[in-house]
DNA sequence: GTTATTTGCTGATAAATGTCGATTTGAATT
DNA sequence: AATTCAAATCGACATTTATCAGCAAATAAC
């Protein structure tokens, strides 16, 4: 894991506080409570923000870039749970647990990352009821969200998953029909649960039906309603 | 859905109460208040508790029987994402979410089913920092719970996920190695991510290489540590 | 600029898994 | 005991998916 080092860009904290729906519902004074035990470290493109198995100290904003949330699964294999955008707030599963990370993030581009210290964030749950609350809408989304996962992952095809696959990053991340893939083929593997080979070939398929248009990493959603069909379907 | 209907079982609360952890964390009066929006109901065994995509009024605990959670998945297919014992509180992704069930639960032996009133909860988690801290804990072992289910599903194959079936049943639902098992063929298959066909094959190969005996729905465990050596081999 | 090295791609093959039909078992009912 | 029905079982087969080997293209390293 990178080492943590206090740099001071982090100096526009009420502007990046807006962006967060979470911190806006508090006080002026915790705030400032907050920000006194944030610090920001910027990553490389494939660098590792949290490891797997290490003891977890931080929650995780990015405030730019990009990066993967995964579990290691067997074998060396990653399973991509989902990708994280700037303004989310990470680590919620380790805050009351056990104090270990459960999965590992990594930077799929270069990143700006801020870190809470979880004792101060846990002290905001305590005293303030609406964030104690808002809170846990984030982590009840994350439950369905996941129980919507283990379906596609479980019950789909390869054809279902990597339509649900695009979908997301079409729609969850880069709101677009048309963006520059951040992810590499392994990764979109590791999103859909199937070998490199197998999603590099149906995504071809895809591509050739005319469904998507995909240049290296230039993808383009041509017919998103087929998506929806082919992942309703499986 | 069976509707509710109000009885007067439900005369021993504060005894119940002991059972639930998170319960213990309420004052008397706090316990008095969520109690006068409480009822019971019976349900027969194959009946639906919870239906998917109605919209959700209150918690469940189960208080006796055993009950399957499962999300309705592609073409009639049911996910069972965990079974759920007594004492368990049911029905959190939809506290703050939407107001709708996302699962379904259903019984698979006669149950008795305690419901409490969405709002009076939230009162609770809003006026009770230490309540809401215990609800968020069970909310994140959850999440990691799915996780783990997750790599099992997309990356282990049929033996390993069945060793996980077992392992789970064995370990967190009857905390015995023997048991009289309430989950039927299809169940398990639906547990594992599996045609029924396929769950039996893989049961009867495990029963002939004397790691489980299985006779019916008399299950015994027999060598749990081969079963976790294969769950850990994929 | 040239050489490594990764990443993307493809076809052939093998392994895993699902589907189907037929049969048996067991429980519930008459 | 006879009947009915759902669950469990099994073998044969079809389909899905992974693996492997080899190659091309892009990228990084020297």
């Amino acid at each position: 894991m990178a080492k943590f080092s206090r740099t001071d860009n982090c100096k526009n904290c009420v502007d990046c506080n807006k962006k967060i729906p979470l911190f806006q519902l508090l006080s002026q004074s915790e705030l400032t409570d907050l920000n006194t035990s944030r610090f920001e470290v910027k990553f490389k493109a494939g660098e590792t923000i949290f490891k797997q198995g290490t003891s977890a100290t931080h929650l995780l904003i990015i405030t730019s870039g990009l990066a993967k949330f995964y579990v290691e699964g067997v074998q060396e294999r990653q399973l991509i749970i989902r990708i994280v955008k700037p303004w989310e707030v990470v680590g919620q599963a380790s805050l009351y647990f056990d104090n270990r990370h459960h999965y590992s993030v990594a930077a799929l581009v270069d990143c700006t990352a801020c870190f809470i210290e979880i004792e101060s964030f846990k002290k905001m749950i305590r005293q303030n009821s609406a964030f104690a609350e808002e809170f846990i809408t984030q982590c009840t989304q994350k439950g369905v969200f996941s129980y919507e996962k283990m379906v596609s992952l479980s019950q789909k095809q390869m054809h279902g998953r990597i339509a649900d696959g695009i979908l997301y990053l079409s729609k969850k991340i880069y709101e677009s029909n048309q963006f520059s893939l951040h992810l590499s083929r392994q990764d979109i593997a590791d999103l859909t649960g199937m070998s490199k080979d197998s999603a590099i070939r149906i995504l071809k398929e895809f591509h050739h039906e005319g469904i998507i248009e995909l240049d290296g990493r230039n993808l383009n959603v041509l017919n998103s309603e087929q998506l929806e069909r082919i992942s309703e379907t499986g």
